[in-house]
DNA sequence: CTAGCTGCAAAGACTTTGCAAAAGT
DNA sequence: ACTTTTGCAAAGTCTTTGCAGCTAG
């Protein structure tokens, strides 16, 4: 019976998962970046936690987490795949050139998402706002 | 010397570029398509007009007019990469469940637009607002 | 104990590239 | 003519899967 005081372990048992050393190595990894991480990233810093991680145990315990709708798959400018937790919005600046994600807050989409809700009956959960263009140090 | 009115077609001419067959093919599905068409899409339109038309040249154009900043890449809830026209905005709702996708207008992003660029000094070029959610048909 | 989980390596899916032939200008 | 472009097939990259052994409960 491994203890601990992780939000994502405890709903994970509660859906009825055992808590392996893989997968409290991918969650710490979570719950200790807020970075949109992809698969590269989760595996390197869980690595780090749980040598023996395999890169095949990171891609499950990620598609179990979004199954179980506590993450959200991200594209940004590219086909990788990234990780965001499943609720909220998420907000960023990305540049076109080098890639680089400035995040901001403070989008005013609520009243928005409340009117397309009900104009197409959408059960709206999450939004992205992203706006593209040229940064500051490629100009 | 093929002659066309496509605008596409012009500025493909103009930045050097020859036109055959292969790229008028993928131009003529792309302006007569307002999606987000992906490859294997621009593929299948391609050959009914240009039946000899190939996977690499597909490849090849398309990453041709991102270059010259008339198409851009897009991920939606897949890393499929899409195209759509490099300016302006592109707003839809995306069902988790099925990937439906529901374009709407009118959001009101160029406010904050305007703040953003010039708080992060960013320039920029085009934006996407983005909702997820359940569509009325998988609720 | 026993079902669920893991790591490995092989298979699969998608994208890119080298090259000789073909085509636009 | 001459360079760019194309189609093909091979190579490359990323993701998924089958399986035998391992582990949490």
């Amino acid at each position: 019976m491994i203890t601990t005081t992780s939000d994502l372990a405890q709903k994970l048992r509660q859906a009825g998962y055992k808590l392996t050393g893989s997968r409290l190595a991918v969650i710490e990894v979570l719950e200790t970046h807020p970075e949109h991480l992809d698969h590269n990233q989760i595996l390197a810093a869980g690595k780090k936690i749980y040598p023996h991680l395999s890169r095949a145990t990171v891609y499950r315990t990620m598609e179990l987490l979004v199954e179980l709708d506590l993450f959200r798959p991200l594209y940004l400018s590219d086909p990788t795949q990234r990780f965001i937790s499943a609720s909220g919005g998420h907000h960023h600046l990305v540049c076109s050139k080098c890639g680089a994600i400035f995040e901001f807050e403070n989008c005013h989409a609520d009243q928005l998402s409340r009117e397309l809700a009900e104009k197409y009956n959408f059960e709206i959960r999450s939004h992205l706002l992203e706006f593209q263009g040229i940064c500051q140090n490629c100009r």
